[in-house]
DNA sequence: AGCGCACTACGTACGGCGTACGTAACTAGG
DNA sequence: CCTAGTTACGTACGCCGTACGTAGTGCGCT
């Protein structure tokens, strides 16, 4: 019976350094740092156990005895990029203090487009996304709600920060990863969905595109939503 | 010169019947619908161009008659399950309706649990996702609110039942994924979570967890999240 | 001090992946 | 009827994650 059960499995629960033998030669943040820099500058799909190790300039399996499964190594770039959250004294106005928050995260997926689509898939609270939680609840001290709703509103801002620039990426990677310009490319979008509106299936979608004065100010939509979303927090008067 | 310079590129441009030769054996509808039953047996990493092809019968290569990328085999099947929204004659009171959207989509997302993933890196309107929009803009009827903001709010809907789901089977596909019980795990998370709030670094999450009751109630919690966002929309009295 | 063992390092190998490409069969348009 | 465009599909290439075996290393115990 018995036997190795496999390991805790929760990669923050197991001790980076082990007792006994020879010191490892990397730390968890320099595979981290590896692996980011990789998915920045090559794309997610760049990300593979031999482009790290060579990036660390080790063997391929050497990299297993710090990162058990590549699922894990992802869990480490997202703690890693999570870092990168600057964090700041609250100004007393929750509201201010959220939009910062979420411009932040905005501007961090930008600068790592891979990180919408690694959020989706983490599971538990990488030791600094417990930092921003924190820093996000200190700025909501003067939000006189329950605890457990202050925790809903920092769930759902991420929530619809991380699928708003997930949209935005997507059209964006889109235009950059085929050999035509953003104007072609967006140009046949138009075309396809004007076809589709032209069949007059959807005439509540025609109205709202040939109403749109122009492209959306991208900005402005971002402001709007979080206005909105923080809106539904504000206690009753 | 110039020569193909990839084609359309946008599978819902391409015919999906062209003109000269045999007529095709299979329909996109019959490759997602395979795909689909592939992803929900055993996952959507099991969804391998080989096996949707040995599900379909046909050779391996043969798909790519159909499909010009895998990237494309995942839009047919967030199409295809796109497809089993029922909608209804709108009940006149918006809320309601969008609770039920809502609702229907949850469902969805737990039926179909690869679906909160492949949400994140879809870039275009699939038909079925112009009908569910459609349906959403429909019942929104009776909100007055300019068109822009209708379409902003189904994307901000959409948004957080996504993450919402992709967080509740995050949790349970852990669980179940490994040899252990769903209180073994959870039991490891709580003692990592304990351990790290007994630091004193995370004061505000330690009030949070500690007061907490027990379990939350994942429907009640995902009523609440519904109802704050549909509140940022009511027009102001 | 010195032994033993837990750990690190890493090469090899296996099965599976996406898909480029070449060939044969077939059918609709001229 | 011919022929050009399409379908069908087998082969092959270069990746991928990672199981496993072996060798080296230095901490902790006796």
């Amino acid at each position: 019976m018995a036997g190795r059960a496999a390991e805790p499995e929760v990669i923050w629960a197991r001790p980076e350094r082990m007792g006994r033998g020879p010191k490892p030669a990397f730390s968890r943040a320099d595979i981290a740092a590896a692996a980011v820099r990789i998915a920045d500058a090559d794309g997610l799909e760049a990300v593979s156990m031999r482009r790290v190790a060579g990036e660390l300039g080790c063997g391929t399996m050497s990299l297993y005895n710090y990162v058990p499964r590549k699922e894990d190594l992802y869990e480490l770039m997202v703690d890693a990029v999570s870092g990168e959250h600057e964090l700041w004294e609250p100004s007393g106005d929750w509201r201010a203090d959220m939009l910062r928050v979420a411009r932040q995260t905005r501007a961090l997926m930008h600068r790592h487009p891979w990180l919408p689509r690694l959020m989706s898939g983490i599971y538990g609270f990488s030791p600094n996304a417990l930092r921003y939680v924190e820093h996000c609840l200190v700025c909501l001290d003067p939000l006189e709600v329950p605890n457990g709703a202050k925790m809903e509103l920092v769930a759902m801002l991420n929530s619809v920060v991380t699928m708003y620039v997930a949209n935005e990426l997507a059209t964006a990677e889109r235009a950059r990863s085929l050999p035509w310009s953003e104007e072609q490319e967006s140009a046949v979008r138009i075309a396809y969905l004007a076809g589709r509106m032209a069949t007059g299936r959807y005439p509540r979608m025609a109205a709202v595109f040939s109403e749109a004065p122009g492209p959306v100010d991208p900005e402005a939509a971002f402001g709007r939503m979080l206005w909105r979303l923080l809106d539904g927090f504000e206690p009753k008067s």
